[in-house]
Parts: C-alpha cells; structure tokens; sequence
DNA sequence: GTTGGCACCCTGGGCTCACGAGTGCCAGAC
DNA sequence: GTCTGGCACTCGTGAGCCCAGGGTGCCAAC
C-alpha cells in the first residue's frame, strides 16, 4: 500500500524477474543495470568495514531479498517493528507466516533484521538498509509537476550563491529532511577583477572577483599614512600582475610582487598578500547551505539529546563540508547509513549525497533518520542534481 | 544559593534598602536608576497589551515582590513549580510558610503566578516575568575572564561580516540561548566602489561596495551582442553618477540615467537598474546571523511540534530580522516575553534585544524559553552589545 | 520445505493504591 | 489586624498488578 505509493511501477519493470517464482505484480523491483553507485570500498577506506561483501547475490536467496525489502519498506513507512503476518500481506507471498518466520529468523542471524525485543516485530539494522539500498535502484521520484517546480525555481536563479541557496531549500522540501549543498571549492577559478577600495584613511577593501562569480572581499589594514596614489599603484600592480590567475595561486603571486616592488609599496602589498593567506585555496571555508533543519525536530527517531548534538553539528560548516564532501567520491549518489558515518552524532542518521561539476566538484545531500524513504530521497538528490547541473550550465554560458 | 550564583552581590547595593522590612542580606536588589528599560510602552502599540501599568509600585507590596522574585529566580533555576516553604528559605524571610501562602494566594489573584494544578507548587506567569523583568536591573553579568574572551573575539575580527558572525557565536555561546544578529540596514550607507565584470558574452557581475565595507553583487544578463567597449562606457557612466550614492538612492539613479543614455547603453543599463531594484533600499535582506540553535533542543520546555515550529521561523531570515529590529525601538535592552510576542510561535519563548548603532542600527538578542534567567542574560547581552560596538569603531575608524 | 498449532514472552494500557508535596482555611496567639 | 501552627484536602506521581494483544520459536505433521 504505502510501499506502491513510494515505488509506483512506472517504467519498464516485468524485465529480468530473476529464478522462477510465485511472484506478482509487486512494486518492488530487481536491481537493473544502472543501480545506485553504493558508499562502499571506492578504495579500502569505507568506514563501515565489515559490511557486505560485494557480489550481492550471496547469502540471500529471493525469498529472504523479498522479505526484506518488505520489512525495510513498512518499516520506513510506519516507524513500527514489523511482524511475520505483515510481511506475508505486503510482500503478497503466498505462503504463510510461519515460513516467513523462518526466513526472518535466518535474516536474523545474518544481521540485516533485529528484533527491539523478544516477541516484537523485526526492525532493519544498518547491514540490512545498507543491503536494501544496494538493491535499490533510484526512482525517478520527483513526479512531473513538482519537478518543473524544481526547474522553475533553480532556472530564475540569478547567481551561482542564489542558486546554490535554492538547490538547498528545494531539496529540503521536497524530502522533508535536513538539505546540505556544498559550493565547489573553486580554488581553479580565474580572478577576473582585483580592487583594491580604500574605506577610511587606515583600511581598505579587497575585491577578488572570480570567472564563476564568486567574490571574496577582505579587510586590509593599511600601513599609516598610505596615499591614495600608493594605492592606484597598487592597484595598477595587482591588476597587471594577477589578473587571470587561479584563486589558487593568487597569494604567492601576490607574495612574491610583494618582495619585489619599490619600497613604498611593499608593506600595502604585504599586507594585501596576508589578506589573501588564507581562505582561498584551502577549502576550508567552503560556502555551505543547509535548509530544513526543523525537519529534524520532528522526527521521532531522534531523542533529545540526540537532536541537539545533530543541530550543534550542523553549525559547523567545516565539519559539514568536509563530511560531505567525503561521502562524494565519483558522479553517483551515495548513501552513508547510521554507522557508517565516522562521525559519531551519526549513528542513528544516514546521509544521502551526490557531486554536481561545475570547474570544480561541488556536493549536496540530504540528512535525515536512517529509516528514511531511501528509494525516492536517491531519485530526488539525483534529479536536483541533473536540475542544478544544468541550470550551473546556463548561468555560466 | 543558586541564585546567589546568578546574582553575585558585586558593586554596590545595600543603598536605598526602601521600607523598614526584615529584609537580610538579599541578593536580590532593588531598582537603581539605571534599570533595565522594558520593552512597554514606546508608545502605544505593545502588543502585550493589559500587561503593568507602568507605575511599578501598584498592588505589590514589599513581601509580595520578594516571593515573587524569589519564585521566578527558583523557578528559572530549577524548572520546578516553587513551593510556599520553598520561598521562605531561598527569600530567607522571617515568616512563616503559612504567611508565605497567603502572600501567594494574592500573587494569584493578580495574575503574577499560577499553579500548573492544584497543590503543585507555582509557576511565574507573563506577567510575573514581566514585574519581574521590569523591577531587575541588568548585571554586569559576564565576568571577567569571559569579557576579556569576548573582546579578544570581536577584537581579531577582519571585516563586518565576520565580526557579527563572531558576535553571534560569542552570544550564543555565553548565553546558552539562540542568538539573533542582524546587519545593519546600510541603505544609507555611502556607494564606494560600482563594478561591472563581464564574466561572459552573455552576462556580467555587477558589484556594489559601500563604505561600511558592505558588497552586494548581482548577475545581469546583457543584451546579445554587448560588447566589452560598452561595457566599458557604461562602466564610465556609473562611476560618474552612482558614486557617492546612498545605497537606497542607486535604483532611481541608475534608471534615471538609463533614459537619459544613448541609445546603444540604455539596454545595459536597464538591465544594471533591474538588478538593483530590490535588496537595497528595503531591509529585505537584512543579513542574519544565527548561532546556538541546538539549545533550544536541549530545553525541554518546548515540547516536539513547538520545537520544530521554532526552527522554521529562525530559517525564515526575513521574518527574524523584522522580529527582532522591531522589539529594538531604542537603546536600552528590551525583553519580549511569551505572549508578548506577536509571532505565535514565541508564545512560549522570550527574546531578549538590544539595538546597536554603526551608521543606522543594527540590532541583536537572544532567544530561549520564557523561563529564562533574564538578569544575567540581559547584563550579557548589555555587555556584548558594549563590545560589539567598540569593535565596530575600530573597524570603521 | 511448508504448515498449523501451541506455549511462551514481552510491551503497553488500564487500574488501584499509597505517598508526598503543596495548598486553603481556621482558630488562636501576639 | 497580622501572623502562625495545625489540619484536612487535593492531586500528581510512581509502584505494583493484571490483562490483552501481537509476536515469536519450535514441533509434529503434511
């Protein structure tokens, strides 16, 4: 029921139903060949560790797949402990609740399901999200109307900060979970306007305009008795000399006209190139948008306490960025579920994510419980990233 | 004891002790001239409403104000209904509990306090918040090593953006509360620096530098086929009119030179004038800056719903500019409590504000529970303000 | 391998009960 | 008139108990 409602079996699915069995109509679907990419060992480093192995068709035989998905489905959809009787009903196996108990019983033992207490329905563990997810393949979730709300929205954005902004809170919307967007790093672009804007006497403003729009300002304290001519100099000097050049590569450039130029204008310069220091290379200070917090809140499975180290952790941008970031390995969505994430405040969440391009990678994603709606949240990050890609596309052409 | 802790009896105030009362050693003191100003009203549009008639000394006598402050003051501290015993022992008043009782009676009768059921102990109201806010003076609340913290903070900030940010995190962090700072307006800040970048054919970055060090950027989409050499004149054009200009004042000026402009900019330059229409003159846009959300999860007097209610306002940024620049009407901290606030949300939560001023005010305060301990948060957000605007002197001197 | 049956387990809700904190009020003392 | 001790009363809370319900594991039979 619920379950139909999260997977409508729109698009090809009767294909390659696998060993022959009674098996009907049923909304859940075999993996098909353009799968979800999973967090798992892009190199040796999955923080998860033990989890499963990676030729999927393993310890599971259909019956016990069908049954866990079943169990992961209603689970998700009504926050309970599933028992034997539902699973036969939602998954319209046609044998009874006692062979279902024993296949619950061996997922059981295998670690996917867990019981909360004896003689209480089952419950997925991490192992077994991880596994429902790998099986998944992303839907396209985001239904026609609210994915041209998507485009709507993203396509009037009026710069990259803007639109960025509301990548972060369609996304939030459309899951109802906690939206992280990532700006790129950006440390390749090109400065394209260096100014240098004299405010009062002692202190003036630095402009760094990149190609991709963005703009960096810094306050710089200036040595006393700086003229303005000093600084038209200045500015005849940086415009000469690091125009063009990438973000990246700005502060030794600076750095080094510094020693060079005639005395008079070497302390503004050094004083230009501490202001540059920092922040432009490194990423440690990527822009990060985060949006629907207050889903969170409302969600059950977080307890008090909990929440509000969640909360805390979404405060520090840096933590966020480089979790984030971390989670993005290639161009495929990824799923980082309850343990998985190092982070410890983690434990009961699981992140979604996926990198957009622009010059430079960028990420986003959603956080929320680990039971969540893993099925559409994969189909929606990836459409806002098609959504964002392109309108990245139009804005810079 | 506990109150001690809150209200150390530093400086002076064995003064004007009033009345002959049996009244020892009390840490609670009583309203010296430099009181807290109170959020009433300005004029009439409070939207408390019924609330103190604003001569204070009205139908409490001596005693009743002293079970009154020493219910709020136990009642903050402990987050317990407060018993007639209760308040004869942290009052240290030399009369009986039965006379306490009677005392509390009244208070009841008054609307000062309430019990949460019979024979529970009582529990301040608004109102009795309210008296007892009104009757307070703000401490110098934080303490000297903190103060020091505070200025060293605010002190190493580089530019305005991030000293408020700072300034949020100091707030937030030394209040346990949600902290709100809102920039300044700055639509009569000066135009220091117009900037047209083309970053390509098509579109091109507008820049924006006041002299309080503010930049706004805008995309502008050109016309096709503009080229570099137009650019450049439109460029001439700006720097030549906008210059100088208040930011409230660059729209009109920029469309009025649009018609006058030959035929071959006027396209460019309406596009630059649309850009500029909005988020300059109006305080839409008013930067925000939000710290310590994750306590108001840590609170348990918002129960789920609420919380996640509270959440979504503080993400609605242009709402909590308005909210807190209107509680901020002068220069004294103001406290809006409960139902004080017009916002329904707030109807269990107090802000606590106070303006600042750099070329027009900004304004920043802090948000939590009505049970709140508004003595020291007032002296905090007193003090910090004091910083906030020492700081904002250097930067700008 | 599957099934129905059955004993068993555990949670949650409802009920009762005793306790304790706190009150209101009264009669008497100052 | 004001204060006080005393007392009866009121509720909310927590413990203890029971029962129903949903779920399980296992077994014997198909």
């Amino acid at each position: 029921m619920a379950v139909t409602e999260r997977h409508p079996p729109r698009g090809a699915s009767a294909a390659s139903t696998a060993p022959g069995r009674p098996r009907p109509d049923l909304d859940i679907r075999d993996v098909p060949d353009d799968a979800v990419k999973v967090s798992v060992p892009v190199s040796g480093d999955t923080p998860a560790g033990e989890s499963t192995p990676l030729p999927l068709d393993d310890d599971l035989d259909d019956r016990k797949r069908l049954v866990l998905r079943a169990i992961v489905s209603e689970h998700v959809a009504h926050g309970e402990p599933v028992g034997s009787k539902r699973v036969v009903q939602v998954a319209r196996l046609e044998v009874s609740a006692a062979t279902v108990r024993n296949e619950m019983a061996a997922l059981e033992r295998l670690g996917y399901i867990t019981q909360p207490h004896t003689s209480a329905g089952r419950v997925p563990t991490d192992k077994g999200y991880r596994r429902f997810v790998d099986e998944l393949r992303a839907d396209a979730a985001v239904a026609g109307p609210q994915r041209e709300l998507v485009q709507e929205l993203l396509g009037s954005a009026t710069d990259m900060e803007d639109l960025l902004a509301r990548t972060s809170s369609v996304l939030s919307q459309l899951t109802r979970l906690v939206s992280l967007v990532i700006a790129p790093a950006g440390e390749t672009a090109r400065l394209k306007l260096v100014e240098l804007v004299g405010l009062t006497p002692g202190s003036a403003l630095l402009l760094l305009v990149a190609d991709t729009g963005r703009v960096e300002k810094r306050s710089i304290e200036l040595p006393p008795q700086t003229t303005e001519a000093q600084l038209e100099r200045v500015r005849g000097v940086l415009g000469e000399h690091v125009r063009g050049r990438r973000l990246g590569d700005v502060h030794a450039a600076i750095a080094a006209i510094a020693d060079e130029a005639p005395a008079d204008l070497r302390d503004v310069l050094r004083a230009v190139a501490d202001a540059t220091a920092s922040g432009l290379a490194d990423d440690t200070i990527h822009h990060v948008f985060v949006g629907g917090q207050a889903s969170l809140a409302g969600d059950a499975s977080f307890e008090r306490e909990h929440l509000s180290r969640l909360l805390e952790l979404l405060e520090e941008r840096a933590t966020l960025a480089r979790l984030v970031a971390d989670a993005t390995a290639d161009d495929e969505p990824t799923v980082r579920i309850g343990e998985e994430n190092e982070v410890e405040d983690l434990r009961s969440a699981s992140l979604v994510a996926q990198r957009y391009r622009l010059v430079t990678a960028g990420s986003l994603g959603v956080l929320g419980p680990t039971r969540m709606d893993y099925g559409s949240v994969l189909g929606t990050v990836r459409a806002v990233v098609e959504q964002l890609q392109e309108s990245l596309d139009d804005l810079s052409s």
